[in-house]
DNA sequence: TTGTAGGCGTTATCAG
DNA sequence: CTGATAACGCCTACAA
């Protein structure tokens, strides 16, 4: 910088000034000051001006898991959306565990990152309470912070009417023995869309019987484990909503291995609309997020923020799933 | 810091000391000063530590694209072993584009990072030269730069032996006709894997007839366009290798979806060795590539180099494939 | 419209 | 072993 003012005869404030374009510099200074740029290739040091001004063009982002799970998506639109405003994303794999969320947030907060936004938080207080008490721009994604009486921005998408969207489908399909593979129960998003599917079946006099309802834990293998177990038991059913594709591929994964065929003996549907959907043999019938929405709109929430001080403190935005037909159920 | 410095009685320079344990402090100043960290609940700010020492602890990695790739296992695995090291990570999504490529590199130059992980380059030499001429070190990952005269220290895969290891598996297995669905042609390490399955496959007496050679681009699409492609031109083949195990798993929802029956009708083996392997049916067969070793590698290489000034600067690490057998090729 | 000077929060150099 | 003091590169009052 230092350079540029020298070879353009001017203070390093001018070629401040002309770099931020915040304040009126005289046309003909700024041509020089921005020929001297050119000449030295002059780059303004991010380090610097975030020390100085505490804004570095960061956001940070922590997800729970990277593979071949729904946070793939989260963290290619998120790194996309702030990319299109000129930031740069800190990725934090914090694997569900605590300590090392903790850990993270510490670190983003010491190196002034103008935005956090998070994947699933776990529902330690204590990370909360650390993000309660800054005044860095927090929004959750994906995961409602439930019984927590915590006042933190959040995207989130309509959990119970993904599950009525479900058990309609199911049920205008012709089905009336019906199982379904949840998530984890302690997550509230998982006792959301049973909640719409169950409430969504007896609208139709259907009971979703409890012997017929399994936990699992959005894995692929867990899927698999749901049928073993409710084949093991001997219980009937005509069709199977999985909370999570991986879930649903495993359900179909191992119907495949015990000899049934797919859409013929059992219908499956699932939930995400990952890539995943199209590549399985009968492509699967699904309960889409819309990842891409939820991101941009997360990161909307966080800029809007920094740039306006817009209060979004308060904000809870929520999305609404769409149904996805493709083969894995068939009409009775 | 100035508040710890005042608490503890002493000047900052001692605090900074504290913290960085580069020099002795007497045992008792050390106590007191920590003690007043921890009662001010002091956090050294990573931005000015990293104006002042020009390393923030951070680490930036370039990837062409996030969703259901390989590359997804390098960011989890980048991502991880930086955090062991303390480190945080940059993550950027350059699309393949040259242009968002230069801009990413430039920003992280720009923020002092310690250190550039790329997985994949593209070939444009202009990216190239700002990283020849930078003293931040540079690994990159997963694809060698070809004929250009570049020396930058690369973690790679022997693609030469994946490609004799899936010939020499397919013909240990009895297959003599045999096609391949390569990446595309243009990246040496589909070459690469070509010629090893060519030259093997001629060991055992095999020509691998150009017309059952097709250029894919690693995706699940072009798996099954491929397909359609040697179907059309009633070609006949037993067994079919694709270089990665989206195209391998298009290949095999065609051949479904065609009527054929696997791997009864044809035989399919893949590469990568990701997830979705077990979660079709029948099983795929794959070569696996390594990449918790290459990450960790790639990761070891840079820290070598910024803690022990270690002259990576020729350095290449070649990893080897290693075959795994599931169902999806059959014995004949 | 432009220059000067001070400081953002650290670390490094140099004395003591 | 410890304390001043000066930077790191930039931004921003304040003054001119």
């Amino acid at each position: 910088m230092k350079d540029v003012a020298k070879l353009a005869g001017v203070s390093t404030s001018t070629v401040s000034r002309v770099i931020s374009k915040t304040m009126f510099v005289d046309d003909k200074t700024k041509a020089r000051v921005e020929e001297a740029i050119k000449k030295v290739n002059y780059r303004p040091n991010l380090v610097a001006r975030g020390l100085r001004s505490k804004s570095g063009n960061l956001i940070g982002l922590l997800v729970p898991e990277v593979i071949h799970t729904t946070f793939a998506f989260f963290i290619k639109y998120i790194e996309e959306s702030v990319a299109r405003y000129g930031f740069n994303l800190i990725l934090c794999n914090t694997h569900n565990d605590p300590e090392t969320e903790e850990l993270f947030i510490d670190s983003l907060l010491r190196r002034n990152v103008d935005g956090i936004i998070f994947s699933r938080v776990s529902d330690k207080s204590r990370v909360l309470r650390i993000l309660e008490n800054t005044n860095v721009p927090i929004v959750v994604i994906d995961r409602a912070l439930g019984s927590e009486n915590v006042h933190i921005p959040a995207v989130l998408l309509d959990n119970y009417k993904a599950g009525c969207m479900a058990a309609e489908y199911l049920v205008s399909c012709g089905h009336t023995e019906i199982a379904c593979i949840t998530g984890p129960l302690d997550i509230l998003l998982s006792r959301d869309r049973l909640e719409g599917f169950r409430a969504t079946l007896e609208k139709h006099s259907i009971n979703l019987k409890n012997e017929l309802v399994c936990e699992g834990d959005f894995k692929f293998d867990s899927g698999k484990k749901a049928i073993d177990c409710l084949m093991a038991a001997k219980k009937r059913f005509s069709a199977v909503w999985a909370q999570s594709d991986l879930m649903a591929i495993g359900v179909m994964r191992e119907f495949s291995r015990l000899g049934f065929s797919l859409p013929d003996d059992v219908s499956v549907i699932g939930m995400d609309n990952t890539n995943l959907v199209e590549m399985v043999t009968p492509t699967l019938t699904t309960i889409a997020q819309p990842f891409q929405d939820m991101c941009d709109t997360a990161v909307d929430l966080i800029m809007r923020k920094i740039s306006d001080g817009e209060d979004i403190l308060y904000k809870r935005v929520v999305l609404d799933p769409v149904l996805m037909v493709r083969e894995s159920v068939k009409k009775v």
